[in-house]
DNA sequence: TGGGTATTCATGGGGTAACATGGGAATGCT
DNA sequence: AGCATTCCCATGTTACCCCATGAATACCCA
């Protein structure tokens, strides 16, 4: 788990029941991974874009924090990304179960009522309500019949 | 302590009481990141442009204090940073239950009265009244569904 | 290859510790 | 003496931890 071990990036969709009292399994999939690199939570934080709650790790926040290094502490910029993502996040620990407790706020925002889609997205995975999350695939398969899809690899792109 | 020496970034959004002391709890959120950093206070100062009290720990103040290093003494720069941040700011040390007091000119310079909205900013957080807060963020967000916001992420960005 | 067993995993419920908050007593300052 | 500050204890609520159960998968051995 040291540095030199590359995250497993976060893959496959699943569908788990969120009980009364907010609690989701998260998958084995997408927790494995981060336990792996010794984290006992996800910090989550509602897709402004989109209606569904983005997770990733402590180190891709960390990240975004240090990425407003060497700009205007006073920028409108570095205000909005800060107003618009961190405050809206939260660490959600899981138990040792392997389940996290969404706020009551996230739900709203995701439309979550019993049932949740959790999918990965790579670096991050995402929490949905199963209607949006169908809604948001079939425009997504549209518009790759439409406009296609490209993907370009640098490096040494894995064997 | 593996990213222990790593400060972990301001997050979560949290509203809480503010009693007639003028006592109100920091949550632990945001406290705990600051007690594993050995802090028994915070440094609060008044936000120039927005109405809110901005909050951080000392290793933010100094690197500030350090940033005017080589800039002219005299200059309009250091005089506004000095001015607007250094001479307005106070070291606020919790309770042993985690609540801080606000001096009586932050409380008015926020427009707090017995309501409070704390909010995580990655390097630093803040304290609004519960209006100014809400007026704050939906300009925010109406200026990102305008704007669109981007955010690049470089070297081990999240990994 | 098929059947049986052992793990891992998702889900449900209840006890307990952490936390936010209120009030009162002790201390310091003017 | 009067006021403000801070320490300390009490309380209700929330969130976290640990138990148990069922299902699905992976593993093993004949």
């Amino acid at each position: 788990m040291a540095e030199g071990t590359k995250a497993r990036a976060f893959i496959s969709t699943t569908t788990v029941k969120v009980d009364a009292k907010g609690r989701l399994s998260v998958p084995a999939a997408l927790r494995n991974p981060l336990i792996e690199k010794g984290m006992q939570e996800v910090v989550a934080f509602p897709n402004f874009k989109l209606p569904c709650i983005e997770c990733c790790d402590w180190d891709r926040i960390n990240a975004m924090s240090e990425a407003t290094e060497g700009l205007d502490l006073f920028s409108d910029e570095v205000d909005d990304i800060t107003s618009l993502i961190f405050s809206q996040s939260q660490a959600l620990p899981w138990d040792t179960t392997g389940r996290i407790t969404l706020p009551q706020g996230f739900m709203g925002h995701a439309g979550i009522a019993d049932t949740a889609v959790i999918t990965g997205m790579g670096r991050t995975f995402r929490i949905w309500s199963p209607k949006e999350y169908q809604a948001h695939m079939e425009a997504k398969m549209q518009r790759a019949r439409d406009k296609g899809l490209s993907m370009v690899l640098r490096g040494q792109a894995g064997s």
